[in-house]
DNA sequence: CTGTTAGCGCCTTCAA
DNA sequence: TTGAAGGCGCTAACAG
């Protein structure tokens, strides 16, 4: 890049001080009207952009906000850095996006960089990141996680959680009281504390309605599409008597969906089917599918403000997500049957 | 952020010169081997991190690059964004992300976030920007831009373009090779240049093989769902005899899909359908849907590579985006009717 | 209201 | 091999 130009070559052009450019610039002063005037013309002309490492430096303030996301791609994830994008905007800050593609050591990596930038804030989606780390952080900047149930209310930190378990138990108790009595489940990985809550939330559905859980009932997929097709598969073979499957998210239900569309299987008339997540595509399958909605969005969204409250040592009003159960066509009633 | 460690405070504890520190943070020199020793156990001790910003004010350079992507939660986009994260990933550099939402006063504001970032090289993704901008620009640093037909050739700028127009006829030369006469087509809106490329490609095609084109037989949607499945309510209205649909992207063609669903009419039997983009949830719909895949991912890499390349000085092998045709079972042989 | 003077934290000559 | 000194571009007192 050829060399920029600086403050001091525009307060030379217009023929005052640097200080009094940096006060224009900045509001930090009044300043008489002609000399404001020919500043900025002076700007214009040599097309100066301020120097935002120079800038930093002097104020100590990097106006910047990390976000720790597992990937930049995640369907599932880029809702809340759409909310964070709005929570953020117009106040000065911008965020500075970095995925840690659920790699441990990337994360940390991807923590130290955002830490040597000078973010005056961190906003972590899901992520592998032990809660000890987490904590360290929240001692030292304002912090807020998306996705895990940690308490960081000793230095202030805020975490927004989903009852995944509840979540889980809520939509297998809708499908028992539609009339199934044999469902399926394909599971996340079973490293997954996401995956294992639902799969909780599973169990707990049946205890509840006198179900015997069935291990043989339960497969693991590893949250993508292909493993919930070989899922489905699998539980077809085992299980003919089998009405409805409970997929631990909604891209391997997608999978699932077209493992019974192979077999000439229709949905929900043959097999009922929910997932979990409400992707964006969910209300548009073949039948629409059922599914638990997390407002993502609105999470990030309320983590961004949370962080800019916490910088301008303001207070903010709590945010409980509220998680809905989308019903939609992928549920066939098996009463009377 | 309480008060970071700097340099010369490593340099005091370990009882050296602030200068000896930078030379063994940065290896600009051989050092002693104890005091390297002691300095990194200062450092150790200390938690000192570089402040990146001193750094880049001193050197002048910046270690990141630039991208602006139209949507950070574009399902679409965001598959260049992970190979853009790829290409640099080991390379000292880190992208810094924004997105402009489509609108040209935000992404001209973002621009110039970057510029005063003082990024060293800018990945443009689609977008709206004017060429004119997109120049004055390629004069100032390293850019490169994706999903824009434009030659940056003057000041070595990298464009790859995906030709969207001859996919696009390429796909309807597919349908009409299949049997099918009556082919609707739910455009995107006409003020996006790759919305009328592929109209464009549309009417090339029917053209080609001796077809009227027939503007009643085409409905503009806006890329989004909804629209698509208004769209293909609309074609339907008019035109009973149409047997197969061309849709601009595969986001409108979800909707699309839904539409013939709600009627139940099959796909394909009763109807054909292509998209366009080949969304990773496209092998998944009911039936999996034929559309135009281009490699996002790869193109995001090799531009990231690009602009590696031009910072360093070094030359890199162009690279030839191909698109494919990804056959799938939405579309049904008229042969025979 | 405005110019002068010090740094912010780091790197890079220049001598030693 | 190492330290001292100066400067990167900007802001923030401090005097006027």
């Amino acid at each position: 890049m050829n060399r920029a130009v600086t403050l001091s070559e525009v307060a030379r052009e217009a023929g005052v001080s640097p200080s009094t450019v940096s006060r224009i610039l900045n509001g930090t002063a009044r300043v008489n009207d002609t000399k404001a005037r020919q500043v900025r013309l002076a700007i214009e002309k040599l097309g100066y952009t301020p120097n935002t490492f120079a800038r930093s430096l002097a104020t100590g303030a990097s106006g910047s906000i990390g976000v720790l996301t597992p990937d930049i791609a995640s369907p599932f994830y880029n809702d809340a850095l759409s909310g964070i994008e709005r929570g953020l905007m117009g106040s000065g800050y911008s965020p500075i996006i970095i995925s840690g593609h659920w790699r441990t050591d990337e994360e940390e990596h991807a923590v130290a960089l955002l830490l040597n930038r000078r973010v005056e804030g961190m906003i972590i989606l899901g992520g592998q990141m032990p809660d000890h780390d987490l904590h360290a952080l929240a001692a030292r900047l304002p912090i807020g996680v998306l996705g895990r149930t940690i308490d960081l209310g000793a230095h202030g930190g805020a975490s927004l959680a989903m009852d995944n378990r509840q979540s889980a138990r809520d939509l297998v108790n809708y499908l028992i009281g539609r009339g199934h009595r044999v469902i399926g489940h394909i599971s996340g990985p079973s490293d997954h504390a996401d995956a294992r809550e639902r799969l909780d939330g599973y169990r707990d559905a049946l205890e509840e309605r006198g179900l015997r859980f069935d291990p043989t009932l339960v497969v693991q997929g590893d949250f993508q599409e292909p493993s919930g097709l070989i899922g489905m598969q699998r539980l077809l073979q085992s299980h003919s008597n089998m009405t409805a499957v409970f997929v631990a998210n909604d891209q391997m239900a997608y999978g699932a969906r077209l493992a019974l569309y192979r077999l000439g299987l229709r949905v929900p008339d043959d097999m009922s089917l929910v997932g979990f997540d409400d992707l964006p595509g969910s209300s548009y399958t073949m039948p629409p599918l059922t599914s638990v909605r997390q407002p993502m969005g609105e999470m990030g969204q309320w983590l961004a403000r949370y962080i800019l409250s916490r910088l301008r040592s303001e207070t903010i009003e709590p945010f409980e997500p509220r998680q809905e159960l989308m019903l939609r066509e992928s549920v066939a009633s098996r009463r009377g049957r």
